[in-house]
Parts: C-alpha cells; sequence; structure tokens
RNA sequence: AGGCCCGUAGCUCAGUUGGUUAGAGCGCUACGUUGACAUCGUAGAGGUCAGCGGUUCGAAUCCGCUCGGGCCUACCA
C-alpha cells in the first residue's frame, strides 16, 4: 500500500475511530482474568460545547487507558453526562427566556419545565458525545451513564435514606447562603470571592457604641451588640440592655454580650449582631440564645421588619438608611475599605446569607465505621489520603485538601430548582416523615419540593455507574447486594484513577470521597491526577473575546486533527500545574505528526526485501549502528515506562519525540542510506523492529495517526490492541554503544570543522583519524563517516604518525580527526588546541580534586566515584592528544 | 489573616531520591536542501538556575530569610 503525501486526518480520523469501536477494542470485560484498570471520565456538563478543559481531561484518559489497555490490563474507561443541575435549568430558562416566555417556570409549572430540561439535555448530549469521539477517546459506550439513569437515580435516594438512617443527614433551620437571582441555596464551595477595593466602611453611632460595618442596612435586624470578654473598655456594658430607636424606625433592642469571636483590634471593638444575615453572627446569637429577625427576604428586598424600608431591594435600603442615619447625626465616620463580595459562581450574583430549614450533611458525627472505628465524615476524609490509601498526584496538593477539611462545616444539600433528583423525603401532616427511595405507601403524601446538590449524585460517580442496570431495577434489593451483585462494581471498583482539574478538588474529588467511602465501604479510586488549567499563550483564561489568543479544539480538529491537538496539549504539561497552549504549540504538534508520518514512509522503503520480518532478527543485529538503534529503543521504552509510572505523562511524551527524532530520523535513519548497512537483511528487520516500538510507545499520545501507519505498514490486528513494548535488550552490547556514539561524535566534529572552514556542503573532504577506543566499532562504521561527514578520502593513521602541519583537528577521548587543510590554518588551530587543553586541564583540575577528597571518595555513592574516575581517565587521555598535537605544531 | 505553588536561555517550560560540562520546544545567527519531511537538515550563539545566608565532600535541587509573581481558603463585622 502506498502512503499518500500526507496523513488525511479529515478523512481518515473518523474512519479509524469507527474501526477500533467495531472492533470492540473499547468494551472492558467484567469476567477477565487481567487485572482491572478504571476510570470513571468525569461527566461533562450537558450544556455546552467541547472545550479545553475537556480536550485535557480526554487526552489525559485516554492516553492512561490505552496505555494500560495495551500494557495487558482490562481497560474501562466510564463515559457519561451530568444533569448539572443549576448550571441545566439556568440555561435552560435564559434561553425560554429569549423565545419570549418571561417567567417559564410559572408558564410551564413543574413538570412541564423538567420536560423541557430533559429534551434540551438530549440534544446536547448527542453533541458531546459526537466531540468526545472526535477526541478519540477510546471509552466504552456500552457502558455509557447519566446521573438521571434509573439506577443512578436509585443509587442517590438509597444513599440518601442510609445516612438519614445514619443520622448524617439533617434538616435545620440555619444560615445559608441564598442567591437572590436563581432562586435557590448553594454550598459553601459554590461561592467566589470578589476584591471590592472601593467598598465602604461604616462607623455609626448605635447606643452608646460606635459600630464598625460594611453594611448599615442589616442594622435594622440586629439584637446584640457583641464585645470581646476582656476588652476592658465595654466591660461594664455586658449584660446590659438597650433601645435604638433609628430615625425613621424600627425601634431594635440590643443586648451586649461577651464572645470571644470579636476582635477588639477590629474597628471600635464592638460589633452589631445581625444574627438572621451573617455566619459568625448567627453562631454568636446561638451561644448567647438572641433572637433571630429576619430582615432581608429571598427576593432580595427588605422584609417588613425592615419598617419603613421595606419592599427596597438591599442597596436601595442601604442608601436610604445611610442618608437617615446622616440627617440624624449618626454617621460618625465613611471610609473606603477593600472587602470581599460573595457571588454565586454560576450567577455571579451577590449572595445573601439569611436563615433558611435545608438539608445538611453532618460532616462531624462519628457514625462512619471506617477501619474498626467510628469516624465522622470528616475523619474518614482525612484518613483516606493520610493513610496513603489515596495518592494525590501532585502531592502537594494533599495540602490544600487538608487545609479544605479543617475548614470544613455542614453540607448543605437542598436546592431550591427543579432541576434533578427531587429529596426522597415525604411529609403527611405536621408530624409524619417518610424516607426512602420507594416513596411511602398510603394517601396524603407530599413530596419535599426541594432537588439535591449536583455533587451530591455526582459524588456517587465511580461506583454508581457500575451498578448493573437490570438488577437495579428489583427494589427489593439493598443497595449492600446491590454492589455485591453487580459484575462491574466487583470487577472495576475502587477505579484507578481520576483525573480532573484541580479547581473542583473540593467540589466533587473530596465529596466523592466522603460520599463512596461512606456508602461502599470503599474507597472511591486509588489516585488522583490533577491537571492544572489551560490558558492562553500570555497565562491568561481564553476567551472568545481574544480571538488571536484563542484555540478552539473543535477547529483546531477540523483544521489540523486531533493527534497534533493532543500531543501538544500533553508535551510540556505536569500535574497540577497550569498550561499555556499557543498556536506556536499546536504548530510544534503538527510537525511532530507529520514527521511521524514521513518517516514511516522511508520506512516502508527502507524495508523492502527480505529480512524485515522478525524481531529476533534484530536481536541477533550484528552491525554496530543496527546494535545502537535497538539499545537505543529498548533503552526508550525503560524511561518511558518509568517516567508512565510516575505520573509524568509531559515527560514521557517528550522522551519519545526527542529519542525519536533525534535518534531515529536525525541518525539511524540517515545512516541506513548508507548502501552498506542499506543492504543488510538485519537493518530491515531492525528498521521495522524499531519502527514498531516507536509506533506502540507513541500510540497512546496520537493514536489516530499511529494506527494508520501501523495498518499501512502491514502490522498485524489493530495498534490500539497491540502490546505495549517490553525492554528486553537496553543493556546488550554496551561496546557497539559506546563505539557508535563515538562515531557521532566523529562525524559531527567533522562537520563543525568543515563548517567552521565554511567548506560548501556539497565538496568532499579528505580526513584522517587516530583511534583510541573502540577501533572494531569505527571501522565498521567507516563508510557512514565517509558518506555523512561527505569525505573524499578517510585515512586511518599509525599511532606514530605525524599529522600534516596543517591539518585542523577535533579531540575526543575516543578519536582524533584531522581534515588538512593548509598552512594558512596552523596559528587558529594552534589557538584552539590551547584554549581545548586549558579547558581539558581545568576539568581535570575539577575531577582530581574531587577524587583527592577523601570524604568525596567514602561517602558519594560508589558508582558516582566510579564516574569520576572514567571521567579522570578519558580527559587525561583527551590531554595527553591535545599536547601531543601541539608538539606537532611546535607548542 | 492563614495556606499552597512558582521564580532556570529572548519566550514557554522540563530538570525524578543533592553528584559537578543545566536540557527541550519556539525564537535567533550562518550555511544548505525539488526524491521521507505543508519542510527538513547541519553548525552555532544564548543561562552568576531571583537575591542573601546555611547544611554538605558536593546545592538549580535540602533548610532559613528577603524580594517578585500567581492561586486557594476564611466568620475581622
Amino acid at each position: 500500500m502506498a502512503f499518500s503525501k500526507h496523513f488525511e486526518h479529515q478523512e481518515r480520523e473518523t474512519e479509524i475511530y469507527r474501526k477500533w469501536e467495531d472492533s470492540g477494542a473499547f468494551r472492558a470485560d467484567a469476567a477477565s482474568e487481567k487485572p482491572p484498570f478504571t476510570i470513571s471520565m468525569p461527566p461533562p456538563n450537558a450544556t455546552g460545547t467541547l472545550h479545553l478543559g475537556h480536550a485535557i481531561m480526554l487526552v489525559l484518559e485516554d492516553l492512561m487507558i490505552r496505555w494500560r489497555r495495551m500494557a495487558g490490563d482490562e481497560a474501562l474507561w466510564v463515559p457519561g453526562s451530568d444533569h448539572a443541575a443549576i448550571a441545566t435549568e439556568s440555561v435552560v430558562i435564559r434561553l425560554l427566556q429569549k423565545e419570549g416566555i418571561a417567567d417559564p417556570r410559572g408558564t410551564f409549572g413543574r413538570e412541564g419545565l423538567v420536560e423541557r430540561i430533559a429534551e434540551y439535555v438530549e440534544k446536547s448530549r448527542g453533541t458531546i458525545r459526537s466531540q468526545v469521539r472526535g477526541m478519540g477517546s477510546s471509552c466504552d459506550w456500552s457502558r455509557e451513564r447519566y446521573t438521571m439513569d434509573p439506577q443512578l437515580s436509585r443509587c442517590v435516594a438509597e444513599v440518601f435514606g442510609k445516612m438519614f438512617r445514619d443520622g448524617l443527614i439533617y434538616r435545620g433551620a440555619r444560615i445559608v447562603n441564598w442567591d437572590p437571582g436563581l432562586q435557590t441555596t448553594i454550598s459553601d464551595d459554590e461561592i467566589d470571592h470578589v476584591e471590592q477595593s472601593d467598598a465602604k466602611f461604616y462607623t455609626l453611632r448605635y447606643g452608646p457604641f460606635l459600630i464598625g460595618t460594611s453594611r448599615p442596612e442589616t442594622k435594622l435586624g440586629d439584637t446584640a451588640v457583641a464585645v470581646h470578654p476582656d476588652d476592658e473598655r465595654y466591660k461594664d456594658f455586658v449584660g446590659k440592655s438597650f433601645e435604638i430607636a433609628w430615625p425613621k424606625g424600627p425601634t431594635i433592642h440590643v443586648r451586649v454580650v461577651a464572645d470571644e469571636a470579636v476582635d477588639p483590634e477590629f474597628g471600635t471593638g464592638a460589633l452589631g449582631v445581625t444574627p438572621a444575615h451573617s455566619q459568625t453572627d448567627f453562631e454568636i446569637a446561638e451561644r448567647h440564645g438572641l433572637p433571630l429577625i429576619p430582615i432581608i427576604g429571598e427576593d432580595g428586598r427588605m422584609t417588613a421588619a425592615a419598617g419603613p424600608y421595606a419592599g427596597m431591594t438591599v442597596l436601595e435600603c442601604r442608601k436610604a438608611f445611610v442618608a437617615d442615619l446622616d440627617e440624624a447625626g449618626l454617621v460618625a465616620e465613611v471610609k473606603t475599605y477593600p472587602q470581599r463580595l460573595s457571588i454565586c459562581y454560576r450567577s455571579k450574583q451577590a449572595i445573601e446569607p439569611l436563615i433558611k430549614a435545608q438539608w445538611f450533611i453532618d460532616v462531624n458525627k462519628p457514625a462512619v465505621p471506617w477501619k474498626g472505628k467510628l469516624m465522622s465524615l470528616r475523619q474518614v476524609l482525612r484518613d483516606v489520603v493520610e493513610s496513603g490509601d489515596i495518592q494525590l498526584v501532585p502531592r502537594h496538593e494533599e495540602k490544600t485538601y487538608f487545609h479544605w477539611i479543617d475548614n470544613l462545616r455542614d453540607w448543605c444539600i437542598s436546592r431550591q430548582i427543579w432541576w434533578g433528583h427531587r429529596i426522597p423525603v415525604w411529609y403527611r401532616g405536621e408530624q409524619e416523615v417518610y424516607v426512602g427511595h420507594r416513596g411511602p405507601e398510603g394517601q396524603g403524601w407530599t413530596q419535599d419540593s426541594d432537588t439535591l446538590d449536583t455533587w451530591f449524585s455526582s459524588a456517587l460517580w465511580t461506583w454508581s455507574t457500575l451498578v448493573d442496570p437490570e438488577l437495579a431495577k428489583n427494589q427489593d434489593i439493598g443497595l449492600t447486594d446491590l454492589l455485591a451483585q453487580s459484575p462491574d462494581f466487583q470487577k472495576f471498583h475502587s477505579t484507578s484513577v481520576m483525573e480532573t482539574g484541580y479547581d473542583i478538588l473540593f467540589f466533587w474529588v473530596a465529596r466523592m470521597i466522603l460520599m463512596t467511602t461512606y456508602a461502599t465501604g470503599a474507597v472511591p479510586f486509588r489516585t488522583v491526577y490533577l491537571h492544572g488549567l489551560i490558558l492562553d499563550r500570555d497565562g491568561e483564561k481564553m476567551t472568545k473575546s481574544k480571538p488571536e489568543t484563542s484555540i478552539d479544539p473543535l477547529d483546531t480538529i477540523r483544521d489540523l486533527g486531533a493527534d497534533p491537538l493532543r500531543i501538544s496539549m500533553v508535551i510540556g504539561n505536569s500535574a497540577g500545574t497550569d498550561f499555556r497552549l499557543s498556536p506556536e504549540r499546536l504548530e510544534a504538534g503538527k510537525h511532530l505528526v507529520n514527521k511521524l508520518w514521513n518517516a514511516a514512509k522511508l520506512v516502508e522503503r527502507t524495508i523492502q526485501g527480505e529480512g524485515a520480518e522478525t524481531d529476533a532478527v534484530s536481536a541477533a543485529a550484528t552491525h554496530p549502528v543496527n546494535r545502537w538503534m535497538v539499545a537505543r529503543a529498548h533503552q526508550l521504552i525503560d524511561t518511558v515506562d518509568g517516567r508512565l509510572a510516575a505520573w509524568a505523562f509531559g515527560d514521557a511524551a517528550e522522551q519519545i519525540r526527542s529519542s525519536f527524532w533525534g535518534d531515529f530520523c536525525d541518525v539511524y535513519l540517515e545512516t541506513v542510506k548508507v548502501p552498506e548497512l542499506a543492504g543488510l537483511p538485519e537493518t530491515r528487520a531492525v528498521a521495522l523492529h524499531v519502527f514498531d516500538i516507536y509506533l506502540r510507545l507513541f500510540h497512546p499520545f496520537i493514536p489516530f495517526v499511529t494506527e494508520e501507519i501501523w495498518e499501512q505498514l502491514g502490522r498485524p490486528g489493530l495498534l490500539i490492541r497491540a502490546g505495549w513494548p517490553k525492554a528486553s535488550l537496553h543493556e546488550a552490547w554496551p561496546e557497539d554503544v559506546g563505539g557508535v556514539d563515538a562515531v557521532m561524535r566523529m562525524i559531527v566534529s567533522l562537520r563543525r570543522i568543515r563548517s567552521e572552514a565554511r567548506i560548501e556542503p556539497k565538496a568532499t573532504v579528505a580526513a584522517s583519524v587516530r583511534v583510541f577506543a573502540y577501533a572494531d566499532t569505527v571501522k565498521a562504521c567507516e563508510p557512514i563517516v565517509r558518506k555523512l561527514a561527505n569525505l573524499e578520502s578517510f585515512e586511518w593513521l599509525a599511532a606514530d604518525a605525524v599529522l600534516p602541519s596543517g591539518a585542523v583537528t577535533a579531540a575526543d577521548p575516543a578519536f582524533l580527526v584531522a581534515v588538512d587543510l593548509g598552512e594558512a590554518n596552523r596559528e587558529a588551530e594552534r589557538d584552539r588546541l590551547r584554549k581545548e587543553l586549558e579547558e581539558a586541564e581545568r576539568r581535570l583540575a575539577n575531577v582530581g580534586k574531587r577524587l583527592a577528597n577523601e570524604q568525596f571518595v567514602r561517602n558519594a555513592k560508589p558508582e558516582i566515584v566510579e564516574g569520576a574516575r572514567a571521567e579522570e581517565r578519558e580527559i587525561q587521555s583527551l590531554k595527553g592528544t591535545l599536547e601531543e598535537r601541539l608538539r606537532e605544531l611546535g607548542g
């Protein structure tokens, strides 16, 4: 089969993907004897199209899966998507509003709206699916899951019930983060903080106190003033009560309480306590039994309790209230003070802390049986990482993780939106409550109207996806048995690696650890690989508004192919670090794929003829260059295995790239063009054997082009199912390897002499050589040196032969090469030799000093000392050569 | 306020448990190239590894401090 001029990615990629899929290579077998290797694909939101955040995730996971599959594991990559509750609902509502439906909730009602959202999701899931395919992702589509699949929904309800029974889920009225725009609570982790440098800080006259606040309007709901217990200034006030009549009403009653939470150094040291609208104040109020007065409603407007300000928005009220205070002379000071405003990470709206009865997960109750003890969820979270059950890559993310745990509070899991898993709780009358996945029997029950935080269901993802869908239809089997009898769960859980962005370590990773370890008694995954953000060339987030630096994966796949995109995103990328993807990088990726394609063409030509069949021929190769190439390739396998095992994917890819380009293309393929080598049957075998290794090593990174070449070269079967290469010959033939390295240095030396002397590349020159080591190898490689250095003649000098006085030389521990360029070069030659001699002496002194140091010889590892001795011998010999040559030139 | 990370060539970054001539890609200089190469090749220039101090036979690497940059968390109202 003839290779086309270029790899036609547009036609071939789809075709190749279909071939993989049809072959069943993506499908894992739960009955297999092979060790499992499992990755749960982080479900892309069912709302958008593929972006670079998805792309990097798909690339890294696919390369792991392909690598482990080739290495003989039963590799399972479970794809799927997430219903993404808040995100999806708000997107659809906005779409409907654009279509002219002002109030979609009111217009369609709960069921109608949910139906519309489901339709929308179904459509965008199709889009995402094909884009995931476009990246070359070798995931098991037969096991595709969706968080709203019946069996996954059942897991959600089961876990809720289990936690409720264990007392880990409770309902309570507490301060929650209310998003007045989305009309729902959100969790602590869904809040972003934006710096407000121009925020105002007011000092108000407040009865007998001066108090500071950045939110004067909340003072309408104050019920106390808190001071530090040790604060002498306010000692006499503690325990007293007083009234404050605001200029235009209302009147509030405040008690003075002493509380450790107050920082006496801040402001005036007196804090107006607004229990209904501040977390800190709420806690103070709990400690002192203070009343709560909600003054801000869920619509973000002031309530009736705010008196004349009722109905105003918070900001309107602030303005009006401050004006009134000012008029009454109650504003003592106003200054600008930098402040952090809490906003919802989705809606970007200001969060209003207020009191609301919600469902919470108790993270402190010791109710989780783990390692023979009863632990709190918080303790379990800590234990599994501390004990090494779960390893974070990079390691330092563990510190961030522990820090998060230390600050973790009860997790509010109920949301006032409609799209999602409805809370599996039913009420009848005032007293009766039913909790469970089946629903209550009898009449008159009403289900809780809230839905669960989307992360509640995502937190079960590693295993709810592995529950057998058929089995789950049987409602009589409990959760434990459901897991015990699901073949996929038994075979593939705990999963091997969770690969995702560090930005959702808390949102998702930590919650999976929390929920899964609790629910299944096993950690969700062994290793967490966290990738960084994909940024533009300038280190900023890519946005459509900067098209010159913004890269769209879909455009890239169309224009360059998936392979260049993939390799560009991997090389130079490492765990936990942000990555700048630029057009220049994509260009480099494109060149690499192109280089591989062209190398394939040359290899195809090279291997025509007998002998290009078996690896055995390679193992029996006799020519030093062939042996060198085989050894280099096997050494590379060894290196790559090490880098992959250390999760250093970027490094692994770079090693393959540089060996392929440098050793194979620049050296070997050039070398085997020399007839003496090209004519050997073993050369054909080695070229194929080694190229085969490169194809296998490259495959996880650039699967399409490697698969195509594999087929074009007539290799057996599909590359995706081929075995991972094994390093066996990397330490063979050290004499040949060292010798060929010397030959390569010899060629470079000769080229440099030519280049410096401005000799036309086409012009041949006469060279001579004196060889001190690897004589046999060098002899065998003579035709290669002649060809690659373009020599007219290559004379072997006897040890006592004198070089022509006009010779320009290059000295090496293994040889001395010379090109006669005439007397005119004599002075320059002498200067250069002197300089080199100086350098050699400097290095010799250096290594000598080291070896003379008893401490070094005693303490350093033996191989280091031996290395130093070898170095000393080498430089010594080099020095001798240089001195001798200088003597020839008369000093 | 606390925590984490980073500072290596003009740019973007590698640099495994400390081992002595610190690497790559892109860019740059010179030369060459219609038979593998939407190019590619050959040769080359370019680094006091942010600074200071310490540990060590030996430090880009470990420790401390300083300076600069980024990120995360938080109940200083």
